[in-house]
DNA sequence: GAGAAATAGGAAAACGTTTTCCTACTTGGT
DNA sequence: ACCAAGTAGGAAAACGTTTTCCTATTTCTC
C-alpha cells in the first residue's frame, strides 16, 4: 500500500477532510493550511487512490474499446484515434476483442458494466442472425435502465435506439459513388460486387449503393455479379477464380473491403488479367496496406483516425453533461465523409507519392 | 447505480456476508441458503462491482501496456499476444501511447501506479540520454518501495533491476547471423549498416552484432559504412541516396528495422539499382508490411505476437506468486527464437506464397 | 457593539465489497 | 447426557476516498 490520505492529513496536521479539499480544489480552506498540506503531498509523494475515488463518485475514468481484432488495421487505427482523445480528456483506454463473435461482444458489454466503465465504445460491427442481434440490442438497451447510466458509441454501426450514439459515414453513397466513379471515369459497363456477409448492415448499406449506382447509369442489375465473400482475401481470390472458370465477362470489381481486394488482385495476377487495362479494381476502407500492394488498389478512404477520435470526442462531451447534472443527451449520428483515391488498379501509372514512406 | 450485494441479500433473506461467501464460494454456507443466494443473484442480475472490491482487495485485474504507438505494427503484434493472454488469465488491458517520448513513459508509469494496475508491461523501449534513462529507471524503481509492489515486465529491452522481468529475442545474435547470412549465402562484400539511433539499447547490441558479423568473416569494418537513422523510412531512403551521390560502392545493406529498409528500396528504385542483383536488402523485425512491399523484403523474424502472449503469461504467473503470498519471484529474462526469412530482397523469384492473403 | 451572515475546518457517514470476530447451534465422543 | 469441537451465519470493521453535517470562529451591517 502506497501512502494514504491519512498519513498526509497527519504530517500537516489537518484533517483528512483538509486534505481532501485541498486536492479537489474545494472552497474553505485557509491559504496557511493550503500550503501545509501541499508540502506534506510533495514530501510523501502521495496521489490520491483512484479505486477509492472511483467507489466514491461512481467514476473509473476508463473507456472501454471492443473491436474486432487489435490486428486488423482498419480498427488500429481507428484505436489510435480514440487512444489520442481520450488521453486529451484525461481517460484511460480499456481494449477488448470480440474476434467476430457476437456472443463474446454481448459478454464484453456485460463485464466492462460490471467493471464499471464510464463508457463503451463499440467499434466492432457485430452482426449474425435476427436471435442474435436482438439480444445484442437488448444487453444495449439494459445499460440505460434505471440508475445505470453508461453512454455506449457506435462506430460504422447506427444502432436504433435513443441512448447510443453513431459515427460513421454514409457507406450507401459512398458505394454509390465508387460504382459511379468505375461506370463513369473509367468505363466499366461489367461490375462485379464482392460483398461482406449479406447479413452485415454494412453489407446491405453497400449493395443499395452498388445498385443505385447502376440503375441511375442505365446498367442492369445482376444478380449473378453480386458475390457474397467472407472479408478475407482468400474469399475474395476464390470468387474470382470461380467466376473466370465459369467463362463469365466483367471488366470492373468493386470489393466492400481492401482485404478482399488483395485477394482479388492476386487472382486476376494468376489469371494473367491486366489491370487496370482488363478490368479496373476498386477496394474499400482505404487500409494502408492498398496503398503498398502492387498494383496499388484504389479505394474509398474512410477517415478511421478521426473518426476514433470523434466518437471519443463525443463521449468525453456526453460524459460532461451527464456530470453535470444534464439529462441525457440527444442521440446523434455523426457522419464523417468519405473520399475517392485513385491508384494505380483503376488508373494506369498512377503511381501513388511517398506518402507511405513518411511513418 | 446498478443492484448491489444488499439488495441481494435481503431478497434473499440474509446478510450480505452470506451473499459474499457465496459469490466468492467460501466455507460455512448452508445448502439451502446457497441456492436462495443464487436465485436472488440471478431475479437481480446482479454482479459483483469490481470497484468495491478492488478497493478492499486491491486488486484491479487491470494490466497497463505501454507502447510507442498503436499504429506501429510492430507493437501493435505484440498487443494482440498480450490482449489474448490476458484475457485468458482474467486480466483487462489498459493501453496508452508514449509516442516515442521518455518523459511521457515516466508519467505513465506514475500514473497507473495511482490507478492501482495490478502489473505494467512496458513494449516501449524508452532511451534518451544519460539523465534521463536514470530518472526513469528510479521511477521504475520506485514501484518496488515497500509496500507496492507492481511487477514490471519490459519487452526488447533488458533492465538491470532485480523486480523487473524481460522478454527479448537475442538481438545482437540475430544481427550477426542477418550479416553472416550476407556475407556466406549472398556472398556481399560491402555491407552498410543503417541504423536506429546509437544511444537505444538495441542499436547497440546490433551494432556489435553487425561487426563481429564482419570480423569472423574476416571483412573489414569501416565507420562510413554504418549510418544512423532515426527508424522512418524517409531518413533509410535519405541515407541510400546519400551515400549513392557520394559515389561509394556497396553490394549490401542491413536495415536495423523494416521501415528503414522500405525506405532503402525506394531509393534503389530511383537509383536503378537492382534488387538483389546489384544490391541485397535485410529488414528487420519481419513486420506485416515486410511481405507485401515489392519487392518483398528479406527480414529478421521477430515472434512479436509471441513475446506479448508471453510476457503476459509471466506477468499472470508472477502476479499469482505475490497473491499466494510467496516473496517477490526472482527476476528472468526470457529470451524467443528468431528466424532469418529470405524474400525477393536477397533471392531473386523468391516470391512468397499466398500467406499473407489468409487474413 | 450586537446580531446576522459567512467562512474554516473537523467528525463522521457513505460508497460496495471482503473478512474478521462473535455467537449460537450442531455434531460427536465418552 | 455432557462437554469439546466444529459449523453456520450475522454484525461490524476495514479499504481510501468525498461530502455532508455541524460547530466555532471571523467578518459584516446598521
Amino acid at each position: 500500500m502506497s501512502v494514504s490520505i491519512k498519513e498526509v492529513a497527519s504530517r500537516a496536521g489537518v484533517s483528512i477532510s483538509t486534505v481532501s479539499r485541498v486536492i479537489n480544489g474545494s472552497k474553505n480552506v485557509s491559504p496557511l493550511l493550503k500550503v501545509k498540506v501541499e508540502k506534506a503531498i510533495a514530501e510523501t509523494n502521495y496521489s490520491a487512490n483512484s479505486i477509492a475515488r472511483g467507489l466514491k463518485i461512481s467514476k473509473t475514468n476508463n473507456i472501454a474499446v471492443i473491436i474486432t481484432a487489435i490486428s486488423r488495421t482498419f480498427f488500429t487505427d481507428i484505436l489510435e484515434g480514440i487512444s489520442k482523445e481520450a488521453e486529451a480528456n484525461g481517460y484511460s483506454v480499456v481494449v477488448a476483442e470480440t474476434h467476430d463473435s457476437i456472443e463474446k461482444e454481448i459478454y464484453l458489454v456485460d463485464y466492462f458494466v460490471s467493471q464499471w466503465v464510464d463508457g463503451i465504445i463499440l467499434a466492432s460491427s457485430a452482426y449474425g442472425d435476427g436471435l442474435k442481434v436482438r439480444k445484442y440490442l437488448d444487453s444495449l438497451d439494459k445499460l440505460n435502465k434505471k440508475g445505470t447510466r453508461i453512454p455506449v458509441i457506435t462506430l460504422e454501426y447506427p444502432i436504433n435506439n435513443k441512448n447510443v450514439d453513431a459515427v460513421t459515414i454514409d457507406n450507401e453513397k459512398a458505394a454509390y459513388e465508387a460504382v459511379t466513379y468505375l461506370i463513369r471515369q473509367i468505363h466499366c459497363k461489367n461490375i462485379l460486387h464482392i460483398c461482406i456477409p449479406f447479413e452485415h448492415y454494412l453489407g446491405q448499406k453497400r449493395m443499395e449503393g452498388f445498385r443505385r449506382a447502376l440503375e441511375e447509369n442505365g446498367l442492369p442489375f445482376l444478380q449473378e455479379n453480386v458475390v457474397e465473400c467472407d472479408y478475407t482475401s482468400y474469399s475474395g481470390y476464390k470468387a474470382v477464380k470461380k467466376i473466370a472458370e465459369e467463362r463469365r465477362d466483367f471488366d470492373g470489381i468493386f470489393c466492400d473491403n481492401d482485404q478482399m481486394a488483395v485477394g482479388v488482385l492476386k487472382a486476376c495476377e494468376e489469371l494473367q488479367i491486366r489491370i487496370p487495362e482488363d478490368v479496373a479494381i476498386m477496394g474499400n476502407d482505404d487500409v494502408f496496406v492498398a496503398s503498398v500492394v502492387s498494383p496499388s488498389l484504389s479505394s474509398i478512404h474512410v477517415p478511421k483516425y478521426e473518426m476514433g477520435a470523434l466518437a471519443m470526442k463525443r463521449m468525453a462531451e456526453v460524459l460532461e453533461m451527464i456530470e453535470a447534472g444534464k439529462k441525457c443527451p440527444k442521440r446523434k449520428v455523426l457522419l464523417l465523409q468519405h473520399e475517392i483515391v485513385e491508384r494505380e488498379s483503376t488508373v494506369k501509372d498512377n503511381r501513388e507519392s511517398l506518402q507511405y514512406l513518411f511513418w
